[in-house]
DNA sequence: TATAATTGTTAGATAAGCCTAACAAGAAAA
DNA sequence: TTTTCTTGTTAGGCTTATCTAACAATTATA
């Protein structure tokens, strides 16, 4: 069992490393820098997690994670952003409070409350900020930055965000029901105007091009490369 | 802000004098005992919440809660119980399944947080074990142990618990509409056989006065008194 | 390549929360 | 009332996670 401090630790590390892009490993002060700690403290850390086989750090090298590291920094990745996704949906909170709440929310030990809360929310593939998050299996669905227009007719997609944040663009996506993680399915297009037919919840609704333009949607047939890939141990 | 252990000594020192009964403080070991910790270290946090003004300590006397030390102590209980709640009635958890999560998730620090649950869960009266869950303010409505049949006709009681647990009667029970934490409201009682007419989430019923003697109640109009009463400070 | 700047490491200290072992105070019993 | 038992306290240690200050290795620069 990891303390609430390690595991920051393994996700400092999984968040310089894999998601940020273009490096895979990380130096101590800037690993220290993210977690707000001296280099000294960290450096013991890095020590103590090689021992635990979930970092490997050689002395004066740059620092990664193992394989079981990154499926530990991932569990609680998914944990942060189910929680944020269930302070956004579930009980009322803005997208710029829910972080702050996750941050402790995430360390709760119970893999059986992870699964049910997934299910509860009903198997959401991005949290309130948009950020991806990862199923039981540590597997995430990338998405493509595809707008409801440019999708296939007979696929079903996620909404993931909106490209027009005014009040009466934000109004007319209510009244069509969707929200964020709402899964929508391309039913036709028609030829003479090119509205959208769409389905949303079993209900079916009619949009316009202009309208699905601002819509940002990640299509679950389209993608399936993970973010954090959980390569086979 | 209070550590985790630090609310663990003052939730011990609440349960060990008001809720249990008689005693209203409490000796040093008895403390260490229901902790699991040895009594020297009881000891030394004993002086620590005195200096913060949360327990009232005496050299070689027995501890109490002071007003601060109540109130927090409280919270932390609300927050336990409307958490066990949270995990029974939406995450599919048995009831003996949800004490030790709640542990872990009653130390979460955000006020907006507790108060959105409450509402969530409809500001629920009692926990899945029945035991009472103290409002905003920090008070409980006590139960009386009142059956269904027992109850005033106008009055709007909620159910705590079932006599029977045959399969049968948690079928009819559930068929009725009725379940841990619903309100009930008794509209009538027909003088030619007893049958009670009641209320539930805006649905009518009729059931027996045999039904009515296994469904055990706490009327919210008869009774006021808290568990935990927060005397004015 | 020699020096300067950056980056990483070690040693020693502190605070929280726990322990054991020895001792002191108070209560009960002889 | 003296002895014994129970209860509570103190002193000194341990571990985790943090710090500062001094030092070492690596990398960049002149």
């Amino acid at each position: 069992m990891l303390s609430f401090t390690e595991e920051n630790y393994l996700k400092a590390l999984l968040h310089l490393t894999s998601e940020n892009g273009d490096k895979d490993d990380a130096g101590t002060n800037e690993i220290a820098a993210h977690l707000n700690i001296k280099p000294a403290t960290a450096n013991d850390m890095l020590k103590k997690l090689k021992e635990k086989r979930l970092v490997d750090y050689e002395r004066y090298g740059r620092s990664s994670l193992t394989i079981s590291g990154r499926k530990l920094a991932i569990e609680v990745v998914r944990k942060h952003r189910l929680w944020e996704t269930f302070l956004y949906e579930k009980l009322e909170f803005t997208w710029d409070e829910v972080h702050e709440v996750a941050e402790q929310l995430e360390h709760i030990q119970s893999a059986k409350l992870v699964d049910k809360l997934d299910k509860f929310l009903n198997y959401p593939a991005f949290d309130p900020h948009g950020d991806m998050i990862p199923n039981a299996n540590g597997e995430m669905k990338v998405p493509l930055n595809k707008t409801l227009n440019e999708e296939v007719i007979g696929h079903t997609c996620t909404m993931v965000a909106v490209k027009d944040n005014s009040a009466s663009f934000l109004q007319y996506v209510d009244k069509v029901g969707l929200s964020i993680n709402k899964k929508i399915k391309i039913l036709s297009r028609h030829p003479y105007d090119e509205m959208i037919e769409i389905e949303v919840n079993g209900r079916k609704a009619s949009v316009s091009p202009k309208f699905a333009e601002n819509i940002v949607v990640v299509c679950e047939n389209c993608s399936k490369k993970s973010k954090f890939p959980l390569r086979d141990v």
